[in-house]
DNA sequence: CACTGTTACGAACTCCGTAATTATG
DNA sequence: CATAATTACGGAGTTCGTAACAGTG
């Protein structure tokens, strides 16, 4: 679990597109699909169901969210 | 300002010592070193004064090591 | 066929560990 | 001289982006 791999989570969460969330943080969307197949490795769920629209977070996924937002949250600058 | 970054800076913090903190983190001292480094370099203080005995945590490093016990925590697994 | 995500893969980059160096009591 | 940190540097591993592929309304 990377700190860039949580924003890209955070992101796709909020835009339910991988190919947005990944313009948005300046990475291409293989990277970005990248970041989540990591973390759904890592924890053995997965975060998000994939249709043709896009993706749709699961209940692991909100889980994750919540955590992800108090890590971000706690690493704002001061 | 990486996961790992983090904690060999609070294990350092803790034990004073960059040798101790990086077999602890079953590391190098000069891996450990460079952790210390890339983050004073990323947030522009000193977080240790450098003795001939080892690390002296400065009030820079004292703010850190607040920041960085509240990034841990939230990261705990559930 | 337009738009989505994913896979393949090569290049660039990063990070680690070994070895050598510096500094201090 | 023992102990601690740091620097130098080469190799291994990771991560990125381009290009190609696959699925769906």
């Amino acid at each position: 679990m990377e700190f860039h791999q949580l924003k890209t989570f955070i992101t796709v969460a909020r835009t339910g597109n991988v190919t947005k969330a990944a313009s948005e943080l300046n990475i291409t969307p293989p990277s970005g699909s990248g970041h989540i197949k990591l973390l759904e490795e890592e924890f053995g769920v997965i975060l998000f169901t994939r249709t043709s629209r896009g993706m749709r977070i699961t209940s692991h996924g909100e889980l994750l969210k919540s955590k992800a937002n108090d890590i971000l949250t706690a690493s704002n600058p001061v």
